[in-house]
DNA sequence: TTGCTCCTCACGTCACGTGAGGTGGC
DNA sequence: TTGCTCCTCACGTCACGTGAGGTGGC
């Protein structure tokens, strides 16, 4: 009965734009293995499904939290392997450690902001006068 | 009369410690002109003071936001100069196009936090369960 | 004098960028 | 057939990391 919904393909082009990355930096997450086995079509050319897009954008993520991408290809290994409770149990502080650093971020980010704001609020007192 | 409190002398080990980057990063800096002309102590050893500290953390936070080293330099040196009104113009919109861009890494950051902390609460369902 | 820290080359690395030269699909 | 997009090398780049080998201060 679940004649599954033909899935989103993409080529690389439609990909890197979908994920706001480029095309190298697509074939390089092949290469590193950080992105799932590639189906190639006609051509030799890679073929992308939705699942792809959403681990570029979670790749994304992680990399802003200023994650390698070695360490984050071992994270996926963990949760593609995950399922046994000393796996989690790894997992966990990895995901609280990860959590510090992000509320660190938030808050270095914020008084950026705010440096910022002054900055330009200077800036245009300085020019109404 | 303003017999000038001393200020404070770094050397390159205890600023590196105190803005939390390596003394090889503050050679870089050096070389590329985004720390002020290098004061030398006895022996060649280079001699800091506290705006050097405030200085590295300011390119901290502008790297953080995605700038080159090249265009925190161009930033530092138009804010040295920024004397003039013509200046404080082109500033304007520089500031403000990086404030579009703080505000949007601050709703990635959170939403990459809300990511980290369903997979931890899913986590510890399970190892609870 | 002995470590220790600093110095200057200078090559290595990570995450891609960027041609060079070629093949295949609309 | 003509562009256009994709392909695979492979070297370049940015922001440092990391020895190698040497000098100076406590």
């Amino acid at each position: 009965m679940p004649t599954s919904v033909p899935e989103r393909v993409f080529d690389i082009a439609e990909l890197a734009a979908a994920a706001g990355v480029s095309a190298r930096t697509i074939r390089y997450y092949g290469e590193l293995g950080l992105l799932d086995v590639e189906a190639r079509g006609p051509g030799g050319r890679r073929r992308y499904g939705a699942d792809a897009l959403e681990r570029l954008r979670f790749i994304a993520r992680l990399k802003q939290l200023g994650m390698t991408l070695e360490e984050i290809g071992a994270l996926n290994d963990a949760f593609a392997r995950g399922r046994t409770p000393a796996m989690l149990d790894r997992l966990l502080p990895l995901l609280e450690t990860r959590l510090l650093q992000v509320d660190e971020r938030l808050s270095e980010l914020k008084t950026l902001r705010s440096d910022l704001t002054s900055y330009r609020d200077r800036i245009r007192s300085k020019r109404a006068s």
